[in-house]
DNA sequence: TTATTTGTAACTAAAATAGTTACAGAAGGA
DNA sequence: TCCTTCTGTAACTATTTTAGTTACAAATAA
């Protein structure tokens, strides 16, 4: 299984931005995803720690802390996603052999360049990008 | 836990590399990235398969079935890697809700474009580069 | 004051990973 | 021809990660 955090929270946040500032809650949410109040509430929690949304008990999520054009999906995955690593280095290998002593930095250096560059297209679509396609 | 595939894959090719020619078994490849032969014939038996290395029982590796600068780290990823997207997308939204209806097909779309880039970065770096930083 | 919702902890089940053992079968070399 | 060695693969374990679920204290709008 393979993370869809990302996914469910540009989901959570296109439903926040099609709602037009009415209070939304997690399970209303959820029944758009088609999933458990309590997984989106995590996800929202988190939306929340890095002012994305604003929410309220009693109410719900009120709405975005910023407009959807200045909220990037880099944003949200920076905020969601446990493992931001596209790509993984094995550890502990042999120093004694030219390949294992220089594996790991070679390859850091390597994938560090191909994040970056995942990254900025990442950071180059907003969130009002993306609901152009609902409406 | 995160595949480390590409990662292992590319030192094995790098080994077979610096070995200039020479048969080396698997126990041989196991020492330098300190881990299991059996694990190591499994992703050997695999780049194999995708034409990329050369194998003969009681011999081990006898190199690779093509030049380093004709074989692309994109080459490498696509024969050892099981689970090739960036990005998952999750399923069975609500159909009944705007963007439960579109978010599969909006983000699939958007995903592309991403892993297309990935790819084309991948299939730019050859093996060959990537022996340059051992010797 | 009360009803409702967040925020979070504590689980479970499923999936993916690396690592490991074992062995049949292939093939080089004496 | 025979023997030794190594591949190729199956079967398994332990660990990690994920989504999903239940439960409830605390907050807060009305």
């Amino acid at each position: 299984m393979y993370s869809t955090k990302l996914s469910v929270s540009i989901h959570i946040m296109s439903v926040i931005v099609l709602m037009e500032g009415q209070p939304v809650t997690s399970e209303y949410i959820a029944s758009s995803i088609n999933t458990n109040p309590a997984l989106v509430r995590r996800l929202m929690s988190r939306l929340k720690k890095a002012k994305l949304i604003k929410t309220s008990t009693k109410l719900g999520v009120t709405g975005l802390a910023r407009e959807a054009k200045d909220i990037s999906l880099l944003d949200i995955f920076f905020a969601t996603e446990d493992h931001q690593d596209l790509f993984s280095i094995h550890s502990n290998t042999n120093p004694n052999c030219p390949v294992g002593a220089k594996i790991e930095v070679t390859l850091k250096h390597l994938y560090d360049n191909i994040q970056t560059a995942t990254e900025e297209k990442l950071s180059a679509i907003s969130l009002a990008d993306i609901i152009k396609e609902f409406i």
